[in-house]
DNA sequence: ACTACTTTGTATGACTTGTGTACAAAAGGG
DNA sequence: CCCTTTTGTACACAAGTCATACAAAGTAGT
């Protein structure tokens, strides 16, 4: 029942129908690779010929290859694979302490990992994020075809404008710098947004089958990325996911990037969680990162564990207004804090059920499936994605 | 960047391409026409004689029909629009007071419409329902092809699951019983989706444009249509958009439909006006409908007037987190509080602005653009979007 | 009234793509 | 060594759009 947009409909030609059969058995080719041309045709109910023709298309520009396999009893099958010879992305995971970049293949693979301090003044940051991709691009292997940038901040994709509200950046000409110097396209999108594009194209299998979750990425901020039907929600402006400004309640133990007290993100934030380590522990003197206080967690410390537990609480708060309102079929939280997750599972999800209103379905809720730096994988994503994604259709 | 999803995905045929041309071309029509075959040429990029083949079989199904036009300087074109004649679809809007039905033709006008109390015994409205679409299907011309149900309650549009909390009627056999007793295809769907989805194809244009909006719907309860990227989104279980429990507060003026005090709905809801009516009014032994305080209002009585704007203020609350959360292009406020719109709209807004927390987008907040019964159209909509809808492709 | 021009709608062969059938290739099993 | 099974390819046919030509039906100028 989708309504057609007639301002961007393209009526189908005659190649519209290879356009999309070729997207599908790429697709084939990527989440059941290694297999055969005869599976796909059994799987697509598209003749054993037509996959022929299809797969030489794409053996040709490089996306496939093939492998030898065993026989079941006839002529054995030649198995189609992605072609992960090549690097073929370069992600930028710019966060608020560290920059990570890396060059991956066509199947999510880091091949190359760099990282360096974020520098709160832009344009050095924006030079060694140069410098960087000029090094990677030399030492990698293959053509390197698109860089993809994750920011803690808005992007709206259709202007390019941009705000970082952590080192206060307006409209930095990131994109266009770096696509100036290496002559590359350069996509870039809010940090949350690209974890959860990471998450529906690279997460554990048991993710990749669901088509609407909710991404919650907890770092300094709160940021939430949506997908609906497989396509991350960015909304007008591309601000959408800013559910981190929702109101919870009152007296927060930090202020939120905007100087509130009753954001969800300044409840929950890691930024909360060290104010409330520190607090409990009365080390108000000195700074402690928040990887140290998961630290002393995961040793027992008993302050660390209270901490991380009660900012687990208030995640859990607005984890369920969230379930109410969008019914996701899945909830995943990821960042950093996915370290310490059995420390906090169990305090989040007893504050999820005790905030639902009623016998809701009970939602899973699981650790983000790429390890605690969901956020390189949603930059790489943002290439690698583009080259798979179903060709927009009527 | 949408993921193709392999389970559901059917590869493309010869005819696939028409079947997508054919849906834009009817879709041209339903938006533009009267609109002659070389215009709908030049907006899609398809040659002149493409579209008449396609529109020869739009003609044959009875979708569209011509009429004459006026030459512009050549050979005066034949116009085409939307066949018009007979009636296509029955709505059946169940309330919680009454039910509407009515049956319309292609473009969505009413032809003829008829109410009743809605029986809090499932037996006896689906009975008079029955009835009633008899009645609606001897007296139309034409051959009515479904029927389609708003209910206020959560329906699974997988499962057909049905709870309707205010009668607590649970997985009531509605549709079952009047697919036997009409032989038609019967769909059924939330009031809040349903009101969303009829804004969505037969709103004012302004809202036509627009493929990502909120429809707040406040009647006994407050419901939310989630419209992403021109579909109404369901989410899990078909329960999405119960942003009505929402945590926003403690101590409203009456219980939401589980019997919390902290719900959205129950600061929002049609009954927490007549609550604070009553309230300011000292009338707390008879019962005054909702629709008597807006009567009120509409006078000038002061009591009515505080009660209404008042309500106002926590819709704004609402609207405000989901503005920050979703960034829809526009929230749309529908129900029976539309026809006091004048009384509340500044209230309502102001109350948006303050509680949003930092400089998001202004998103416009309209009143229902389909007068006081959005969801007899909606009813309606669930029918008709089925035959203009764009074929799932990919 | 006649001609030139414009615009609309239709007819026809060429091109792309998938289908269905036939066939070759390459293994296992008795 | 022959039969069966499975895989991959080749070729005539059907469906659909494109490009072009052409017919139809007006307006505008002389």
């Amino acid at each position: 029942m989708r309504r057609i947009d007639l301002k961007k409909a393209n009526a189908a030609r005659s190649n519209t129908i290879r356009d999309i059969n070729r997207q599908i058995v790429l697709n084939y080719v990527r989440e059941l690779g290694p297999i055969s041309r005869a599976a796909i045709a059994r799987e697509t109910a598209l003749q054993r010929s037509t996959i022929s023709l299809i797969v030489d298309e794409l053996r040709v520009v490089g996306l496939i290859e093939e492998v030898s396999g065993e026989s079941t009893g006839g002529r054995p099958p030649s198995l189609l694979s992605l072609r992960t010879v090549d690097a073929v992305a370069i992600g930028v995971d710019l966060g608020t302490v560290k920059t990570v970049m890396a060059s991956s293949d066509l199947a999510g693979r880091v091949l190359e990992q760099e990282e360096f301090p974020t520098d709160p003044d832009v344009k050095k940051t924006l030079e060694k994020i140069v410098d960087c991709s000029q090094r990677l691009i030399g030492k990698t292997r293959g053509a390197i075809e698109g860089i993809g940038i994750s920011v803690p901040g808005v992007v709206d994709p259709e202007s390019g404008n941009l705000y970082v509200p952590h080192f206060n950046w307006r409209n930095a000409p990131i994109a266009e710098t770096l696509t100036q110097a290496t002559s590359l396209p350069v996509s870039m999108d809010n940090d949350a947004n690209a974890a959860a594009l990471a998450e529906l194209w690279f997460g554990r299998p048991e993710i990749r089958e669901v088509r609407d979750f909710i991404l919650v990425l907890v770092e300094q901020g709160v940021g939430t990325g949506i997908v609906f039907d497989g396509q991350v929600y960015r909304g007008e402006g591309g601000t959408a996911g800013e559910f981190g400004h929702m109101t919870i309640g009152t007296g927060a133990p930090v202020e939120c990037a905007v100087g509130s007290r009753e954001c969800w993100e300044a409840f929950a934030s890691e930024r909360s969680a060290v104010a409330r380590y520190q607090k409990l522990a009365r080390s108000n003197g000195d700074d402690v990162s928040f990887s140290a206080v998961m630290d002393l967690a995961l040793k027992g410390e008993r302050n660390a564990r209270a901490a991380l537990k009660e900012t687990a609480r208030y995640l859990g708060i607005g984890i369920a207004n969230l379930i109410q309102g969008l019914a996701p079929e899945a909830v995943i939280v990821g960042g950093p804090i996915a370290r310490v997750w059995p420390v906090i599972v169990e305090d989040l999800k007893a504050s999820v059920d005790s905030s639902i209103c009623r016998g809701f379905p009970s939602t899973p809720i699981l650790d983000s499936t790429l390890g605690s730096e969901p956020t390189l994988m949603g930059a790489l994503s943002l290439v690698l994605a583009s080259k798979f994604a179903s060709a927009p259709v009527a």
